[in-house]
DNA sequence: AGCACGCCGACT
DNA sequence: GTCGGCGTGCTC
């Protein structure tokens, strides 16, 4: 025999691993999790070792040597191991991809664990003599530079000397030139945070139903998960930070995953002022190196806390103790392409398989998470609406119809805002539609100006002087006159952000309005100084997209405004009141979340809609019931569950011949198992075209996670071997947050 | 996904 | 005569 094969996952979209013979230089024995570095067709990949066996059924002639092992350690343990293995079989997505999905980019591309080296400075015996007065009055940087070094009696790196000034380097040069300063080279590291900034931090005494919840929480043994249900501003991040403070105290890390949006600065600042542990940070704007030292920090147990999106939900922990998800709602937890997972319910499996507690937090929590907590698999945990403060906002709906309405505000609103501003509150305005104007009218011909690649109009982006389609992100220069008909009576319908902000301007040209949403936060580090104007008081006005639900505490706001609450009503989607339910209340959250009770004004064109008058009257957990029932009959999540087979291509036939051939092959494996599992479509989606690809789908209903799973598996299989798969770009996706 | 092979149309 | 279009097949 040739010694043992390696069972290999390899990056690519195929459902099965490669075997392999051990390397020639295979020191010691190879080891499941381990990167290996494998000759595959012409070219080298990194796989990852998932098993290792005496023999294999592939035909010797074709079995090749692996190159060579890349991990002394393996770089996936073995409960990530077995993580990722389930997430591959529960999500049917390719072990290769799924594997590098958990691995940083750097170890991806088969770089040594430990790369990754940093430069930095520390005082020599004559630099620790040296007359500090003598040099700082003559060189002020260099005297800084100085006094950072005694601050902290330290080896400093680039991060912590750039405090000095935007010529540290060539003040440290000249240290380095005097002698009173040496420059080493040492393995990158996270550092914690100056202990300067912690004592800043007064902890807040936790209200009776925090102190609770920390109790349960802490005093959970093992696996066990929680709703922790409560409004921004209630106190759920104190309870986060109660918790993991006893876990650093056992010497445990905690793992907390957040939305996207909801890593901000100020959320970082917070965990790092309060806690006396170093915090790796993981999200998408950090490069290659930096997520490379995040992941080993935490995998080392240099870092206390792990904070990331989505994707963190996959770094190894050395001593794991808490997995926090906060905004279980988030749909951004999903991942949206390729291997699509959902973080929220990885988290839970991880938890059950490290013997630790999850901690899902959130004001509104999802359906799914609801049904958990009343099949009694969750442990229900709630905070009072707000720590601290008065009582609830008083909720009011305006009718938009007979009502003369200026740039989108109705008289009712505009007497709201003038007033909250005069009596020096702060207001803040929700339009979930960016841009200045959602399409161009011709006035003579009736023609709207429709994206070329799209089945979508253009929107009007006044700023940039263009028109942008939100869908695909064309872009073209303003027509001077209709497409259609050539004449010149184009005129702007709708409001946008855009529009919204250069009325309130008019209105109110001297009080400060700020803008929130992706047109105004492009820049690297804008959307935390819009944050800060907010904060500080210096804006009054603040009016945004849906990035202003996402979890920003804003306590001074004492009047929030609905400017269209109909978009979300009448979606196609199932979810579609569930996610306006969901908007509202983390809006109408906001206000009067300090002292002052709050008001909130939401202008409809419905104001007797039933969910609206529910979700009003009595509040999000009322509403929540009375819709799963309305699930519970149609057989839509949580009471059911859902896969959808989406199919693409530039030739319409393309993606839906490949969908009928599926549902063929649908209607085939269930004659043979004789399962319940309902298959609806194809159906094109609800915006056919996109980017210039038609698009269709298949949804796949069923009772029971075991049936959809028994049916998914061989069905999954057959996909591979149609012959108009190759013609489309297809994908499944379990558990789907968008029907789309 | 990549990458090669292979078999038909318009070009130096 | 060949450059190159994308259909088909393969990757241990």
């Amino acid at each position: 025999m040739t010694g043992p094969v390696l069972q290999v996952a390899v990056g690519t979209p195929l459902m099965r691993l490669f075997d392999y013979l051990s390397p020639d230089d295979a020191n010691g024995a190879a080891r499941r999790g381990q990167r290996v570095l494998v000759p595959f067709g012409k070219r080298r990949r990194v796989g990852i070792i998932c098993g290792v066996s005496e023999t294999s059924d592939v035909a010797p002639d074709k079995l090749r040597r692996a190159i060579s092992i890349l991990d002394a350690e393996p770089a996936l343990d073995a409960d990530l191991m077995a993580l990722l293995d389930w997430a591959s079989t529960y999500y049917h997505h390719p072990p290769g991809e799924v594997y590098a999905a958990a691995l940083p980019i750097a170890l991806r591309k088969g770089t040594a664990p430990r790369a990754g080296s940093e430069t930095c400075w520390r005082l020599t015996t004559d630099g620790e003599n040296a007359d500090r007065d003598a040099i700082a009055k003559r060189a002020k940087v260099q005297g800084r530079i100085l006094a950072l070094f005694d601050e902290t009696g330290d080896t400093l790196g680039k991060d912590r000397l750039s405090a000095a000034g935007a010529t540290w380097d060539r003040a440290i040069r000249a240290l380095v030139d005097k002698g009173l300063v040496e420059r080493i080279t040492r393995e990158a590291r996270i550092a914690r945070a100056a202990a300067v900034d912690r004592r800043r931090a007064t902890p807040p005494e936790p209200t009776p139903e925090q102190r609770v919840a920390i109790d349960a929480i802490r005093t959970a043994r093992g696996y066990n998960a929680f709703l922790l249900e409560g409004v921004t501003g209630s106190g759920k991040t104190e309870v986060y930070l109660r918790c993991i403070e006893r876990q650093l105290e056992n010497d445990r890390q905690t793992l907390v995953i957040v939305p996207e949006i909801g890593l901000t600065p100020q959320l970082v600042d917070r965990f790092e002022a309060r806690l006396d542990c170093a915090v790796a940070i993981l999200h998408s704007g950090l490069n290659d190196t930096e997520r490379l030292l995040a992941w080993r920090a935490a995998r080392d147990g240099d870092a206390g806390v792990v904070i990331g999106t989505r994707s963190a939900i996959f770094v190894p922990l050395a001593r794991p103790g808490l997995i926090v998800i906060d905004e279980e709602h988030d749909t951004s937890l999903k991942q949206q392409e390729g291997f699509r997972y959902s973080a929220r319910d990885l988290a839970v499996w991880r938890g059950r398989q490290l013997a630790v507690p999850v901690v899902l937090g959130s004001a509104t929590p999802s359906f799914e998470t609801l049904e958990n907590v009343a099949a009694g698999r969750y442990t229900h945990l709630s905070l009072p609406r707000r720590a601290g403060a008065a009582r609830q906002p008083d909720i009011r709906l305006i009718d938009l119809r007979h009502q003369p309405i200026r740039d989108g505000l109705t008289e009712p609103m505009r007497d709201a805002i003038a007033r909250h501003l005069d009596a020096n509150g702060q207001v803040m305005i929700y339009l979930n539609r960016r841009g200045f104007a959602p399409s161009l009218l011709c006035t003579s011909c009736g023609a709207l100006t429709e994206c070329r690649r799209c089945d979508a109009r253009m929107v009007l982006h006044r700023g940039r002087n263009k028109l942008i389609c939100h869908h695909c992100g064309a872009e073209r220069p303003l027509p001077d006159a209709c497409e259609a008909c050539g004449t010149a009576e184009l005129l702007p319908v709708g409001q946008g952000t855009e529009r919204l902000e250069s009325a309130l301007r008019d209105l109110y040209p001297d009080r400060g309005i700020v803008r929130i949403d992706r047109d105004t936060t492009r820049k690297r580090g804008e959307i935390g100084r819009k944050l800060e104007q907010v904060r500080s008081g210096e804006a009054r006005i603040v009016l945004g997209t849906q990035m202003l639900t996402k979890g920003h505490d804003f306590p001074d706001v004492t009047l929030v405004c609905i400017v269209d609450a109909d978009q979300g009503l009448f979606g196609t989607d199932f979810r579609a009141s569930e996610r306006l339910a969901q908007a509202f209340v983390q809006v109408a959250g906001r206000a009067g979340r300090a002292k002052r009770a709050g008001e909130v004004y939401i202008q409809t064109l419905f104001p007797d809609h039933p969910l609206l008058r529910t979700l009003i009257a009595d509040g999000y957990g009322p509403f929540a019931r009375a819709a799963m029932t309305e699930r519970r009959d149609a057989g839509w999540p949580p009471c059911a569950c859902l896969t959808l087979l989406r199919a693409e291509s530039p030739q319409r036939d393309a993606a839906f011949d490949f969908l009928r051939a599926a549902r063929a092959a649908a209607v085939d494996v269930l004659a043979a198992s004789g399962d319940d599992v309902t298959i609806l479509g194809p159906a094109p989606a609800p915006m056919e075209r996109r980017a210039g690809r038609f698009r269709g789908q298949l949804l796949i209903q069923a009772q029971q996670r075991g049936q959809m799973q028994r049916f998914l598996t061989p069905w999954r299989a057959r996909l591979d071997e149609l012959q108009q798969g190759r013609r489309a770009r297809w994908s499944i996706d379990v558990d789907p947050v968008e029907l789309f």
